[in-house]
DNA sequence: AAACACTTTCCATCCCACGGAAAAAAGGGG
DNA sequence: CCCCTTTTTTCCGTGGGATGGAAAGTGTTT
């Protein structure tokens, strides 16, 4: 809820870290300061640490920082680690095989849903690799479809933390919104239309947790253009979406 | 050469996370200051901020730390930096498109090769997305390439720093390598032999460097397996390679 | 040339990271 | 069930190093 982070010296150079990360290409040392709320001189010397071990690139010629290798080292660790969700790669592969549509795992961080895992679909509609990609959850079916299944009190949190429009057709109203989450909580899958991204659509299940109690971390999705896909025809894909949700399921237990 | 790294607050806990990373199913506290060699306070401390900032993640229920999502989305972001190469993604479809074969791109890190960026083959043999890998650079084609390219003194350097057996069919013995980097630097593309992994052999290509000056930072390469694809049907692929080398370092300048 | 913006270095002050130690909690055998 | 071991967590006094303002150095614009 409050500020997540303290202020020492670990945790501003982590910070310079996700300053860069929003400023792919590269910055130099008095702008990373001043977007990090940081003396200059405080940012030079971090930012020499950082990229003393990697964390960052220093380009001699332009005097500007930006992310390092040691960033895609950590990721694929993360990646094949069990928060990593490597076991969903399976079954999501099959569900697009069947479907011909690109399948998604996401998880609920905060407010945003996180996208964990992506595996690209049959049709030429090649999604540019999204995992670590943030989403509002209220704009997403994978969103959607977590928040359904989340105790009461987390989910009227969320309700009540502002439902900014992402599209025209994003919903806002805290009220209707809840309505359609108990719909999604009796029917088990959660449906959006191009309420995140002009001209896609999507469906999502969640996946049910494997430990019985608590609520689910994971959800798969199916993402489909509205040129190509009608809402009617990506809904016959809702039984395939839901197997591949259990077999999800299964693995993790 | 010598440690990188210092001994602040910060290199710490960078330290610490690449613990993590080299444990994917996550670690206690106590083995997590072991490896890194820090008192157990030290690093309970360390995990802690490091948790706040959901750099880590830590499980309440087993008591261990592992990853958090937060490098997900430092790794997205460097991957759409220059840095992360994504401008020479789509000459690497082509390429991979037109010879069925998976492409792969990497960079030298110091001893290693490091894979910024695969395209999957249209062939069955599907390689796990290995961005972040890191590989002995004398037992891969790119590595190859790129050492050939270098400056004599880096590349010397190379040399001496020791030639690790991977397979058995790794060259170790610096004087044939050394012919071997000749002979790639005149004919511009290496060439491996489940020298890196049995029955798996590539070829690759440096990317010309943009600036003119300097030695080229990236390679790209083929892979193949040895049960369906013979040397010399491998080699029919080079100019191919060469070609898409050529369109990167066009597309980069 | 002068004014400006940025990078880098320097250094005295003060704060906070440090780690040993102890407490608390969690296993694990007998 | 209790004792013993291992791990996690908390506590706190000390000292070293992080801090940030200021100045020097560097390059760019008007």
């Amino acid at each position: 809820m409050s500020a997540p982070s303290g202020d020492d010296m670990l945790s501003r150079g982590l910070r310079l870290l996700t300053v860069l990360a929003d400023h792919p290409a590269g910055l130099g040392v008095s702008a990373v300061a001043r977007t990090a709320g940081l003396p200059v001189s405080s940012a030079h010397r971090l930012l020499g640490r950082l990229a003393a071990d990697r964390f960052v690139a220093y380009d001699e010629d332009t005097r500007r920082y930006a992310l390092g290798v040691r960033v895609l080292e950590l990721s694929r660790a993360f990646q094949r680690s069990p928060a990593g969700y490597s076991a969903a790669a399976d079954p999501m592969r099959r569900l697009a095989a069947r479907t011909g549509l690109p399948a998604i795992a996401g998880i609920l961080d905060g407010a945003d849903v996180l996208l964990v895992l992506t595996v690209q679909g049959t049709q030429h509609l090649q999604l540019r690799s999204a995992e670590g990609t943030r989403n509002p959850w209220h704009a997403t079916s994978l969103g959607k479809a977590l928040a359904a299944a989340l105790p009461e009190r987390e989910r009227e949190r969320l309700l009540a933390g502002g439902l900014p429009a992402v599209t025209d057709r994003t919903r806002t109203e805290p009220g209707a919104l809840r309505e359609e989450l108990a719909r999604v909580a009796a029917r088990g899958w959660a449906e959006v239309d191009e309420e995140n991204e002009v001209g896609v659509r999507s469906i999502a299940a969640a996946v049910p947790d494997p430990d019985g109690h608590g609520s689910p971390r994971l959800a798969v999705s199916l993402g489909a253009t509205v040129v190509l896909t009608s809402a009617e025809e990506l809904r016959t894909h809702v039984p395939a979406l839901l197997d591949c949700a259990e077999e999800i399921a299964a693995v993790m237990g």
